[in-house]
DNA sequence: CGTTAGCACTCTCCATACGAGAGTGCTAAG
DNA sequence: CTTAGCACTCTCGTATGGAGAGTGCTAACG
């Protein structure tokens, strides 16, 4: 079993191993680390550690690195949960002070303070497998052939669109628009509102029904919507890392980031824990990439909205990045609840 | 001086340079290329060539490869000016034929086009040495201590922001502060918004006169603005070109197009020509990463509003982004217009 | 006189070899 | 159980030696 000891040993070599960046032999494992131990004994311990998966040996004369499972053991029990340094927490306090309620300049906000905090790449994700609700909607008439559409949700954002719309149509008709699409949308889920039946509105608006169609599927969640709520920031920090000296890696980690599906899956695999952490094989999508996720849920109400996450490599200061995601979660949550 | 005979070779050089992206010996040269000419013969023109400054040899037993300066004579002298393939004409009318009119959407879309129509990064810069004038402004009520910012300016864009605002903030305050500010402001160029005095605004809207300061510095270019008008889409087309083998190289490419002056500086660089193509070191800027610039300017009616343009390796088929930057900046102003 | 063939020379690239350095596993002594 | 010592292994950097590609030059040719 691992004993006290054998711990200690562990957490040794993985703090070793994360300022490093290099297999960490038992001679400087001994000397940086005096337990009292010499590095013959260590040399028992590692092969121990080995062979029971929580390390790995790179090739034989190489020193040892942490495995999966040795990064899944000392997150779960040998983490000293450090508290993040009051100038960090007074950042992103502050950040969330700002008024604006924009949906996308919302979620870049955080991707890149959570990049800026961790030195990762940071990830925020509000796709909908549950939708949030409409709450209002309404099409406002701006200068000349333009028009607004702003869409408020039970998530405390705005989404909105900004377009031209024909030049015959009058204020009033915006008006008149705007008051039957709120009576027949409001209190649906935007995932349903693409698929209404029509067939009211098109009879109540005349001639217009066509535009309404198009205005309707340029909602977030429609058709046209190019804009998915999902942002990534500080992918530049990937380039200092000694694990991605190689382009290939750097672009199957880019590739991975922006496909569309990664978002969907990321979901779909972190489902409701209010924190989360995903080291390497363990997240499906992210095998063979050395790559690890620390995630936290964002709420509102009893529902969940979304993700917060940053990635980076398996080789990641766990304990200061958790602290920043759930830092950064928290205000979150608080800001829009 | 350069006779048609040599103008050929260096055709020849610089299009076979562009397919393999290896230097080009006279060997291959000569039987690829049947001029009716032997390899000596060739070796004797590429020598000319390089002795004028037309091309360069990466070490003295490589093959020829072409100079800033072969590039150029190619671009200005060489190229014929192919038109765009059929089908990628219909792609980017049909990207304008949408009828979004928000700003970064805007920008967004075009350089997503542009970097797909060409395989390299497009950038679209709409900054401001002489800023868009304010149109018209409004401030709009959302549901509970919500409210719209939306600012219509003359280059056919609509700015926007969405931000919460105090409780007891009545509709009909805000439709009073939206009069008073479209009053004082309207016509105005959006640079000189931040520093208009205050003193009358304060008095005409009594408590709410800090809100107004902050409202105004969320307008773009304001000083919490953190969206400039420039976007880059496409960075990762980078990956696959032989040119950008190393992660140093990748790097400092991304610094270049994310760093905040570049945007300013382009600009500057490129001044209001239809048009431009700026080669490897012509770019101050670009001088040491081998990169290339093509670009063409975005006006609205005589005022120049910003620049479109394709940033890749200097072996590009300059051809095709030629035509491809300048239709694409054609069909903008025209939708624009 | 321009063009071409031939040839010696140069430079890169790749595969191989070799020693230095670091680390391991094992054995035997404390 | 812990520790020192030692033989062994593996990587990495450097050196070495063709193979391949291309050049410049010279001399012959139409």
């Amino acid at each position: 079993m691992v004993d006290d000891r054998k711990s200690r040993v562990l957490a040794a070599v993985i703090n070793q191993y994360l300022e490093s960046a290099e297999p960490v032999g038992s001679r400087t494992l001994a000397r940086r680390n005096g337990f009292g131990l010499s590095a013959a004994t260590l040399r028992n311990e590692l092969a121990d550690l080995e062979e029971w998966g929580y390390l790995d040996k790179p090739h034989t004369s190489a020193g040892r690195v942490p495995s999966d499972k040795g990064y899944r053991y000392y997150v779960d029990r040998l983490l000293v949960r450090r508290t993040l340094p009051a100038q960090e927490g007074v950042r992103i306090r502050a950040a969330y002070r700002a008024q604006v309620r924009e949906a996308t300049w919302f979620l870049q906000q955080t991707a890149r303070l959570l990049s800026s905090l961790t030195g990762y790449p940071a990830v925020v994700v509000m796709p909908a497998p549950r939708m949030p609700r409409l709450l209002s909607l309404q099409l406002l008439p701006l200068g000349e052939g333009g028009a607004a559409l702003l869409a408020e949700t039970d998530t405390g954002l705005v989404a909105h669109r900004i377009l031209s719309i024909p030049a015959d149509l009058a204020p009033a008709d915006l008006a008149h628009m705007t008051s039957v699409l709120s009576r027949e949308l409001a209190g649906r889920p935007l995932a349903e509102v693409a698929d209404v039946h029509l067939a009211y509105l098109e009879r109540a608006l005349g001639r217009h029904a066509a535009l309404v169609e198009e205005l309707l599927s340029l909602l977030p969640g429609g058709d046209t919507d190019r804009e998915p709520l999902a942002t990534v920031e500080g992918f530049d920090t990937l380039f200092g890392l000694p694990e991605f000296h190689e382009v290939a890696r750097i672009r199957a980690v880019w590739e991975l980031l922006t496909r569309d599906t990664f978002v969907g899956r990321l979901l779909a695999g972190l489902g409701d824990e209010p924190m989360a952490v995903r080291i390497g094989r363990e997240l499906a999508d992210m095998a063979d990439h050395d790559l690890s996720l620390v995630s936290a849920t964002l709420r509102s109400g009893g529902q969940v909205l979304g993700h917060v996450a940053v990635v980076g490599p398996r080789r990641m200061d766990y304990g200061h990045v958790l602290a920043a995601v759930e830092q950064v979660a928290t205000e979150w949550n608080r800001a829009l609840g």
